[in-house]
DNA sequence: TCCTGAAATGAATGAACGTTCATTCATTTC
DNA sequence: GAAATGAATGAACGTTCATTCATTTCAGGA
């Protein structure tokens, strides 16, 4: 399988080790799956990568981007049920399908290793608190530093929530994943209680 | 360390487990750092316990059972308020401190093991979200079956979500995780809008 | 005091796996 | 077309561990 370019290589290698480490999770899946998914030697992967760890650095750093340069355009300022489904929609599909099980292996990976931890803190929830911040203040200038602070992070947190639970096969979770942005900011901006 | 009884030396391996599991993770913890903490021989473990994943489940079991011996009884029924915050308060503070590393590592494996994972969602998902579903339809009758549905999935979902986030070692999390319960509760009654 | 068997022990086992490195060989250079 | 290059190869290495099991310990019954 020889295409010599070695940014193309290397990005085989990443395809493969997000294939296998997406179906068998990251302790169980061996240098010598990857290699031979990619159809290439297991040595081969040390002349492109560190080791097994960085390796999986990788895959996630990709996804990250992926996922980032796919991120929508923020919607018309003022119109906060928009903003906040917006805010909803991008992270609540791009984590569903092909993502999902790779999601799933680099948040396990995450709760146990301090150093992808702070990665995904620092290019995943940090910004996307940051800028989630900013959307909501300017779409409802009403509400007060504190209060948007707290809600930013309940709204992360439900969101890396669900996606963990959408894991479990909850057939109403299932079901209602497409139309879950809109009536989750239904609840958010409208409360439980009638009005 | 002999106290030949045998519940109380399954439950010393347990205990020595959970601290060890909680220290170090999942795989990066051998048997013999366990039996070393217990002060007793590594083939000993094996006359109480299968394998070492089954260790793992039996210690999450443990804690499970812990957990929900401790729940409070449901509040006085009709006061909205009050029954959503008792819903908050008991998993935000259960996972925090003691459990809160243990929890990591359970839902870490978790989410690559689906047999952990089955149990996890029979033994403490589903009983939270019926439960739930129940407490809040009594204390709001007004609430039809369906945002019922979504609203306590999108409320453990968040549990689960910001639990996971005090791991980041927010500060703004840190800092209101007391008064957390009280906030996120209005704010799940009353909606970002203003009324 | 001796016997018995259940429990504990921990050295031994062997499979698994990340990583290395001596060697090969297609490609490039001149 | 000879020499140099360096990427690719994959067998081998060394270590780590979960698990086993032959042996020892010892409580309590005879």
């Amino acid at each position: 399988m020889p295409d010599p370019n070695p940014t193309d290589r290397r990005n085989h290698i990443l395809d493969s080790a997000a294939v296998v480490f997406a179906a068998k999770g990251f302790h169980p899946t061996t240098i010598r799956d990857i290699a031979k998914h990619a159809g290439i030697a297991d040595g081969t992967i040390y002349n492109y990568f560190e080791s097994k760890p960085a390796l999986l650095l990788a895959v996630f750093q990709r996804m990250r981007d992926t996922i980032i340069q796919a991120a929508p355009p923020p919607p018309p300022a003022g119109d906060v049920r928009a903003t906040l489904r917006a805010m909803l929609t991008h992270p609540l599909t791009a984590l569903r399908d092909d993502n999902f099980a790779l999601f799933r292996v680099v948040v396990s990976e995450m709760l146990v290793n301090a150093e992808l931890r702070a990665l995904y803190h620092q290019h995943i929830i940090q910004p996307a608190l940051d800028g989630a911040e900013i959307y909501l203040r300017q779409a409802l200038p009403t509400l007060d530093a504190a209060r948007a602070q707290l809600a930013v992070r309940a709204i992360s947190g439900m969101v890396m929530g669900l996606t963990i639970q959408y894991t479990f096969d909850d057939p109403t979770l299932r079901g209602q994943w497409d139309s879950l942005p809109e009536h989750l900011a239904d609840l958010l901006l409208d409360g439980l209680l009638p009005r």
